[in-house]
DNA sequence: TCGTAATATTGCAATATTACGATAAATTGT
DNA sequence: ACAATTTATCGTAATATTGCAATATTACGA
């Protein structure tokens, strides 16, 4: 097969998911650390910075930005990124509901 | 291609994208949500619980495990997992002093 | 030791992801 | 309008992931 099921899941499991993928990438989190150490940043910059084609870096910026985690704007031909904070705090107040209510462990 | 190019990245980089992509698939979320509800657990019960055959809950387990969030012993027949809070902490902290550096955004 | 229960591993088919060259689309300056 | 620059999209090859049946392994009790 190779399909994921996610319809045998929540929406909230679900969605933990899809925002953890643009974590699990290593181009998508040196991205996110670039623009984030910027304060908003140019695209092509990042093609010189991280040492992937122009492509796959669109691809990767758009795999952000699908899920939320990017603001941007044009600014003449260029086009300026900076990170949706709100976005990110989002995910990790997630995280920390879900995985967060045992202090005590088992093992 | 379709190979990711690990070795032009950072060790931190590299190590936040493998821990991500343990949460990047609904399945693993959903199994460290029942542990982590459960202060402990048997691996048959997750199959019984999420849905999916014995052999693939096995193999999450495994990721999860290898990625260091699982602490398991057996106990008789059956395995007792729990959730390694230290190293979800520790992603969490990574995660933190990555993207919370800018306060302020450009968009 | 033998049978049973629980978990791990293997092998494979289906699907998803990654990467990049080529090309298109958008925007600015001349 | 045209050339130059920047970003997006398409096509496609290579690799990775997902899921399961079948099988192997491990541990216990009779």
């Amino acid at each position: 097969m190779g399909v994921t099921k996610r319809f045998i899941f929540t929406d909230s499991i679900n969605e933990i998911a899809n925002i953890a993928k643009v974590f699990a990438h290593p181009a998508r989190v040196a991205i996110l650390k670039h623009i984030s150490e910027q304060e908003g940043c140019i695209c092509n910059d990042l093609v010189h910075e991280i040492g992937l084609s122009q492509a796959t870096i669109s691809q990767h910026l758009s795999v952000i930005g699908d899920a939320g985690l990017l603001k941007g704007r044009f600014e003449g031909k260029k086009k300026c990124y900076c990170i949706n904070l709100e976005r990110f705090e989002e995910f990790q107040t997630l995280l920390n509901s879900f995985f967060i209510k045992t202090t005590a462990n088992c093992c």
